[in-house]
DNA sequence: CTCCAGGTTCCGG
DNA sequence: CCGGAACATGGA
């Protein structure tokens, strides 16, 4: 719906057009990492931060209604060097596939509240449920915007939300990540932790005191680490990359969670948060199916030894 | 109907 | 440090 003629959109003003190598838009805002960008046209809807704007990519060219330059290209990470990033990377088969796959891929460098809050959200919830949690959190308590003629909405700041009840979150389908938020929404908005002192702390005491917000372990620290903080070290380990470390890198189902870690950080390198998430979308597009077949005996309750539904 | 999803927390070996 | 169980919701 909404598709409406060009001439009720706002197209008085040229489009700002910058310039963009080894870029890809379309990957980059569908790859999890941010989770409230709607197709608009050719292209993107949503904030930067305050900032309601339009995005669309025509070859190595974005064209952009709404926000400046500036905001654009350090929300993108268009500053950071991908083939030298991408060098730096191991070269076995599943990296260079992985490479390949998502060639243009970015990691983004979002608010830092809204990154938290949303992946506090992502637990044991698909994308597409993220996304839909999202909308609604911004659609009832953020502010409603005009993005190049789309309505879209900023997220609320900590103290809305804090102010809230968690009956009104879990109505938004937060289920028991409403307690989580809540808590955490309250954690930040009096001050007891300070979001924006993290980014000067060694990035081990900024995961500490992430960590310590109710409702976000190691795995959700990492992601704000990484598509916030732009730590780009920062390794999240999901169930997805798990079935990666183990059926690649480890061929058996048995290393333990701190294996996967120090292997991880000291395999991938400097730039292993890249790494990670080239490796992330890949097996999610293909749902597995770019994995290594399980080792010999190995149990069949993995992605791709899933047995079908007889009849 | 069953299985699973970008996990965290709590609890006992 | 490790493995298990509980925790809500919705789509495939």
């Amino acid at each position: 719906m909404n598709r409406r003629p060009a001439a009720s959109r706002n197209r008085r003003t040229s489009a700002l057009e910058i310039p963009a190598q080894h870029f890809d838009l379309r990957i980059t805002l569908e790859s999890g990492q941010a989770f409230h960008w709607i197709l608009a046209d050719d292209g993107y809807a949503g904030c930067i931060g305050d900032v309601p704007c339009w995005i669309a990519q025509r070859g190595g060219t974005l064209h952009v209604r709404g926000a400046g330059e500036a905001v654009v290209r350090t929300y993108f990470a268009l500053d950071d060097d991908l083939p030298a990033i991408s060098a730096s990377w191991p070269t076995d088969p599943a990296m260079a596939a992985a490479c390949e796959f998502a060639w243009g891929m970015r990691i983004l460098r979002q608010p830092l509240w809204e990154c938290l809050a949303a992946f506090i959200t992502s637990s044991l919830k698909q994308v597409a449920h993220i996304s839909a949690i999202s909308h609604t959190i911004r659609s009832r308590w953020g502010e409603s915007r005009d993005a190049a003629g789309r309505t879209v909405f900023s997220y609320p700041e900590p103290s809305v939300l804090a102010a809230a009840s968690e009956t009104d979150l879990r109505a938004c389908g937060l289920g028991f990540r409403a307690k989580y938020l809540l808590n955490t929404a309250r954690d930040i908005s009096s001050g007891r932790v300070d979001l924006e002192a993290l980014r000067e702390r060694p990035i081990r005491e900024a995961r500490e005191t992430l960590c310590s917000l109710p409702g976000v372990g190691e795995k959700i620290a990492n992601c704000v680490l990484l598509f916030a903080y732009h730590r780009l070290e920062a390794f999240p380990i999901d169930v997805w990359i798990e079935r990666v470390l183990q059926r690649v890198y480890f061929r058996r189902r048995k290393a333990p969670p701190a294996r996967l870690r120090s292997f991880a950080a000291h395999h991938f390198g400097p730039y292993g948060g890249y790494a990670q998430q080239y490796l992330f979308h890949h097996v999610r597009c293909t749902r597995g199916a770019c994995l290594p077949p399980p080792a010999k005996g190995a149990s069949a309750k993995g992605v791709a030894g899933r047995a079908q539904k007889i009849r």
